[in-house]
DNA sequence: GCCGTTTTCGGCCCGACTGTTTTCAGTCG
């Protein structure tokens, strides 16, 4: 929790001092330090105890004072002094697409505005589009990020990125012209939110498919559309959507797809080693001079620059091109591993379909097993098993095991965590279980001592062989619990428990960072979408994608082990 | 503010699009 405050008190300062105008470089540091920050796994007070944070590159003298200070004060005074010089709402001005720093400063030195809602007003009575530098089009351009600010709930899930990239793929097949389509940006990355959807081109005539795009029937609004660019905001069933579609001669595919794909820093690192060659890599190429060396083929980039191939999931400078230098990049999980699914529910508590529907749409996948956990009594609201249920759950799944051919059925449940750390059924019940998972779904607001020993206390009982969602947070809509992450790792790799990495795009959780903690301690990861439908069991493409974010391989994954040694690895916790 | 196979000072990634401009600044990614 601590972590995002303070990333976001520096973050704050970067932007008062761009406003300022000062020093660029400078200016890029605190937000650097920032990001850092940001992704750091482990809580800023144990880094900083553990003198990780001194070592990490990217946070010098300054910045490490500042961290110090923040620990042990809660505060930044020099957040403090540079808030003191601009009204601390004129920040929000920022988040408008289409102002930055200097056009806050205008609109706040020239006509006082200091809050969006003057913004609103100066735009209306036309002292805006007066201002020197400005106009009626740059002051529509404004209103128009107000509106889209005031609509939008910001970032959107990787299902519903997932869903307009494949609408304009699929537009985009159609078009006469184009050679390649690869959607890149955020999404290839696999984000676990997306800003704007960005896909990449290659085809000769770039105005011509930049004009198709920008009048395709699903376009809502032109944001721009020049001869290498096309910039709209498309409808899908969910959500309004930013679309950019990038055109780029078929030579120049490999390196655009490489600069499109990010993230930002990576890409800052992978320059800087073009520039410390003497070349110069940019989305068209990696050039000596004039002399193109690599481009149509994005493996190339990396190769000539001396690293081995980045995956995409890879690339946030966390690391990774460290690795590709040494050759020592992790061979990441991949969908085609996975052997099931550890997190299943049927109709038998809130699912929509039955065991054998679910078995069946499992076989389909090339899966081996599903483990059903369906909810347990404590669970009204999703219409959890009562014990009695579940006792004649269990039988059911074997006699249904007896007659399927090709799949098995694990038998679990996914049992309540209790306000008093206390499971929902008792040990001899849980014992009858093939598999088990607990989590919390009640009292998620609680203190973080309190959410966390429930975890704990969990992890004790000898039957639970995984905690599902273990942060229990909704992407967009919860906050994670406050709980101790770094407490939970240790003591499931203590109690010989897995984690979970609930693939629902709704979750992701264990996230990327969070993974890479884990599996560094040891601990073993059991993917499982939180399946309610037979479309659910599909979802589990995001919950890998999030594992290889967090360099996850095949070896630190439960999923990918035959249904003996799944069978093996849950009783080795039992009592002998 | 950070950093070092051009090291302790002097650099720090690169380009597209737009709008307001007569050659470029601001914003964005």
């Amino acid at each position: 929790m601590k972590n995002a405050v303070l990333s976001e008190l520096f973050d704050q300062m970067a932007d008062i001092m761009e406003i300022l105008g000062e020093d660029k470089f400078r200016i890029n540091t605190y937000r650097k330090v920032g990001r850092i920050i940001g992704d750091m796994p482990a809580e800023v007070e144990t880094m900083l105890a553990t003198g990780k944070l001194a070592e990490t590159p990217g946070i010098g003298k300054s910045s490490l004072a500042k961290i110090e200070e923040f620990v042990k004060t809660g505060t930044i005074t020099a957040h403090k002094q540079l808030l003191s010089k601009i009204p601390p709402t004129l920040l929000e001005l920022l988040t408008i697409p289409g102002v930055g720093p200097k056009g806050a400063k205008a609109v706040y030195e020239r006509l006082n505005v200091t809050t969006i809602a003057d913004l609103k007003k100066a735009l209306a009575d036309g002292s805006v589009a007066q201002l020197p530098g400005f106009g009626e089009k740059k002051a529509a351009a404004i209103q128009r990020g107000i509106e889209f600010l005031e609509k939008s709930t910001g970032r959107i899930r990787l299902d519903q990125a997932m869903e307009a990239a494949e609408l304009v793929c699929a537009f985009l097949q159609n078009t006469a012209g184009i050679e390649k389509i690869q959607p890149v940006g955020s999404l290839r990355r696999r984000v676990e939110t997306i800003g704007d959807v960005d896909i990449l081109v290659a085809a000769e005539k770039g105005e011509q498919i930049v004009k198709a795009f920008t009048s395709a029937d699903f376009v809502q609004e032109v944001l721009a559309a020049g001869p290498t660019k096309g910039s709209v905001i498309i409808r899908t069933q969910t959500t309004p959507v930013h679309v950019d579609v990038r055109v780029v001669p078929g030579e120049s595919f490999g390196a655009a797809a490489q600069y499109f794909t990010g993230s930002k820093q990576h890409n800052v690192r992978i320059r800087e080693i073009a520039v410390k060659a003497k070349w110069k890599l940019n989305e068209y190429g990696l050039f000596q001079g004039d002399k193109m060396i690599a481009g149509p083929v994005e493996e190339e980039i990396y190769t000539k620059l001396g690293l081995d191939y980045i995956n995409p999931l890879l690339r946030e400078d966390r690391g990774e091109v460290e690795a590709a230098k040494s050759h020592s990049l992790p061979e990441l999980i991949e969908l085609g591993d996975i052997k099931g699914d550890f997190h299943v529910h049927t109709d038998a508590s809130d699912g929509r379909a039955s065991i054998a529907e679910m078995a069946e749409a499992a076989k389909k996948l090339g899966y081996k097993f599903i483990c059903v956990t369906d909810h347990s009594k404590s669970s009204a609201i999703a219409n959890g098993l009562s014990a009695k249920e579940l006792a004649e759950r269990i039988k059911q799944i074997h006699k249904l095991n007896d007659k399927l051919r090709g799949i098995t059925i694990l038998a679990g449940a996914e049992v309540d965590i209790l306000a008093d750390s206390s499971l929902d059924f008792d040990d001899k019940l849980l014992a009858d279980l093939d598999f088990v998972i607990a989590s919390i779904h009640s009292g998620m607001g609680s203190a973080r001592e309190k959410v966390t020993t429930r975890t704990l206390r969990a992890m004790d009982n000898p039957y639970v062989n995984c905690i599902a969602h273990p942060t229990a947070r909704l992407i967009g809509q919860r906050e994670p619990m406050d709980i101790d992450i770094t407490a939970v790792i240790k003591h499931a790799a203590e109690t010989h428990t897995a984690l979970e990495v609930n693939a629902h795009p709704y979750r992701l959780d264990l996230k990327d960072v969070h993974c890479k903690m884990a599996i560094e301690a040891g601990v073993k990861l059991a993917i499982g979408t939180d399946a309610h439908s037979v479309e659910g069991l599909g979802l589990m493409g995001f919950g890998v994608a999030t594992a290889a974010r967090g360099w996850v391989t095949k070896a630190d994954v439960l999923n990918t082990l035959s249904l003996a040694k799944i069978k093996a690895w849950a009783k080795a916790k039992r009592p002998k």
